[in-house]
DNA sequence: CTTAGGG
DNA sequence: CCCTAAG
């Protein structure tokens, strides 16, 4: 959803938070150290600025007492199955390796959280100043105009179920908890189930009513208590809403099951007040409900599609709630999902986009819409790009955000990088597509997204959620492949059965964008043996210099190959033949791939014989024919 | 536009 | 590979 309207301040949503240094005595507690830093777009950890660990310094210092427990139980139990993969924004970095990833997850999940929390929110916005605060007033009183919840929308459906999702992780202990008065709590839902169950969690917002008659000396009451800090932020709206996302964390904090917290959390409640208490039972016995069922929902969904934003949500909240778990209390929830939200994403988003969109957009646009659909199977594995993609949809709104993400990734691999498995299978499922798309028609609507779907799976199965580098379908992915037989088969192949058409797919792929005067052409592509072959052959028959006529016979096919591209490889050859004579091996340099001495012995003669005949040649065209036939001969 | 040659 | 000059 778009901007965040409730959300204060955003980080960027690169920042992340986690700490170490910050407060003092989390450290002493806590055995894990945290930094605070900033993912960049590429996935570096930077440094976070004084002004971002401000951010976030209140969510450490909430957590310092819980964060320890936090992390040993999430150590000891998994934090979190959903493996959302923190790539864009949020990561946190830890000393433990365990905890570390445990952590990532956490932050990841939290991210989605925030989210979803955001966009109910602003939903409720809309809808209170639609006039549908009716609604809200009774069963759930609206906080802040920031969740309430009109749960018929499913997104609420999927928070809810992430957050049970995340109750199921350490669904032992949660059982236990309590759900003392579910009935009590869903005072009049007439929804289905989930919604019902939403509307308990909500009801906590019944207590955050109250916060509106609160004094403002109330209200800093009420956040010391939740929070367990003092404040002096005298702005009572802000107050209320911090508050009211306390509650609201602190339910899915329950969730997340530690009893020992849900303990604390109820202590704080009771201190703080009666609304409080009854929040927490209540968000106590929301969550264990469905605990297991939701879990796997929430996965299921994920799989499912990212079509919807709400997916997505579903994570995150899965997310968040480990967080909880992991040491953070419900202040630390509180301003994540206050500040951090989405908004950080979205300018993340955004920033990558643009610069992708630069390179890549062209040329998705013209070639390969599908691919993006591809990945908007969700794979686990790739979530992070995943969400960038997603994020991309929310920012661009619409599919053809999808679009870009798939561009991008490709972009950041540059093709060769894949492992040679990779290599081969996308060749295989490229050209497969590529052929398909053909058939189709050149036009770059290419009407299938199956096509586009296999490529993105493999994809997803193959890449790593890290930076992913997918040689990706539009590429022509012919020769990078270390494995030359196959890959030359099928180029082979695929030139001439393609040829025709594959002019435009090539472009593609091989083009390069371009865009202010930059880049100039494709990323070098190795030339493969078949290319080399080709070329030869073609100088038999044509004629060294008859570049362009060669272009045109042997490697129509190959649009990333000009008749320069082929002249200066044969310059090249030409060298390679004479100077180094032969190592005495075929191989040649070591980058390069190994010409044999087939191939050069053949490129001598026709250096030599171009030698001699290009007085020949040059002196017709149509003496062409001829020139070849006796070339052939002499052969 | 195609070649040829230098970088 | 890229760029440019020359035809």
């Amino acid at each position: 959803m778009g901007p965040v309207t409730g959300i204060e301040h955003n980080d960027d949503g690169k920042l992340d938070k986690s700490s170490s240094a910050l407060p003092p005595r989390k450290q002493i507690a806590n055995p894990v150290v945290y930094k605070l830093v900033r993912v960049e777009g590429d996935g570096r950890l930077v440094p976070a600025t004084d002004d971002e660990v401000m951010e976030v310094e209140g969510f450490l210092e909430c957590d310092n007492s819980e964060m320890r427990v936090v992390a040993d139980n999430g150590q000891s139990l998994e934090c979190i199955s959903i493996e959302r993969s923190s790539s864009g924004k949020l990561r946190l970095e830890c000393s433990e390796g365990t905890a570390e990833a445990d952590l990532g997850k956490l932050n990841s999940k939290l991210q989605y959280i925030e989210q979803i929390l955001q966009k109910v929110k602003h939903e409720e916005k809309l809808r209170l100043s639609c006039g549908a605060s009716q609604f809200s007033a009774d069963k759930l009183p609206v906080m802040d105009g920031k969740i309430q919840a009109d749960p018929p929308d499913q997104e609420i459906q999927s928070v809810a179920t992430s957050l049970n999702c995340t109750h199921s992780n350490q669904s032992g202990s949660f059982d236990q908890c309590s759900r003392p008065s579910e009935g009590a709590v869903e005072s009049g839902s007439s929804a289905p189930a989930v919604y019902s169950k939403l509307k308990r969690d909500f009801s906590m917002f019944g207590g955050e009513i109250c916060l509106d008659k609160l004094s403002i000396r109330e209200l800093h009451e009420l956040f010391k208590v939740t929070f367990g800090r003092e404040t002096t932020v005298k702005d009572k709206q802000w107050l209320k809403r911090r508050i009211a996302m306390s509650l609201t964390n602190s339910c899915d904090v329950s969730a997340t099951t530690f009893i020992v917290k849900d303990n604390k959390i109820v202590r704080k409640h009771e201190d703080s007040s009666e609304n409080e208490n009854a929040e927490a039972s209540i968000s106590l016995e929301n969550m264990p409900a469905e605990e297991d069922v939701n879990f796997k929902d929430s996965s299921a969904a994920e799989d499912s599609g990212f079509e919807d934003n709400l997916v997505v949500p579903e994570t995150r909240l899965g997310n968040h709630n480990m967080e909880h778990k992991s040491g953070s209390e419900d202040h630390q929830t509180e301003q994540r999902a206050a500040k951090r939200i989405r908004k950080p994403t979205k300018r993340y988003i955004e920033e990558l986009s643009e610069n992708e969109s630069r390179e890549h957009q062209p040329r998705l646009l013209g070639s390969n819409k599908n691919i993006g659909i591809g990945y908007t199977k969700p794979a686990r594995n790739a979530s992070s790009e995943m969400r960038t993609s997603i994020t991309r949809l929310d920012t661009l709104g619409g599919s053809c955000i999808q679009i870009p993400c798939v561009s991008r990734v490709r972009r950041s691999c540059p093709r060769r990088n894949m492992t040679s498995l990779m290599t081969f299978l996308q060749t295989g499922m490229v050209e497969a597509e590529k052929l398909a798309n053909r058939v189709l028609g050149e036009h770059g609507l290419h009407g299938s997204n199956s096509d586009n779907k296999s490529p993105d799976k493999i994809l997803k199965l193959t890449s790593t959620p890290g930076k992913f580098h997918q040689p990706s379908a539009p590429e022509p992915g012919k020769e990078l492949s270390p494995v030359k037989c196959t890959i030359e088969l099928q180029q082979e192949l695929k030139p001439k059965k393609t040829d025709p058409s594959s002019g435009t797919s090539d472009d593609d792929i091989t083009t390069v964008p371009t865009a202010k005067g930059g880049m100039r052409r494709k990323h070098h592509r190795a030339w493969t043996l078949v290319e080399v072959m080709k070329l030869v052959e073609g100088v038999s028959q044509c004629g060294a210099g008859r570049w362009s006529e060669i272009k045109r016979l042997s490697f129509s096919s190959y649009s990333y190959r000009t008749s320069v591209d082929l002249k200066d490889k044969w310059r090249n050859l030409l060298k390679a033949s004479y100077a180094p004579a032969d190592d005495g091996m075929n191989s040649r340099k070591h980058g390069t791939i190994p010409i044999p001495e087939s191939i050069l012995a053949r490129v001598r003669e026709l250096a030599e014989m171009n030698l001699q005949v290009p007085p020949n040649l040059s002196s017709s065209k149509l003496t062409a024919g001829n020139v070849v036939v006796d070339r052939s001969g002499l052969l």
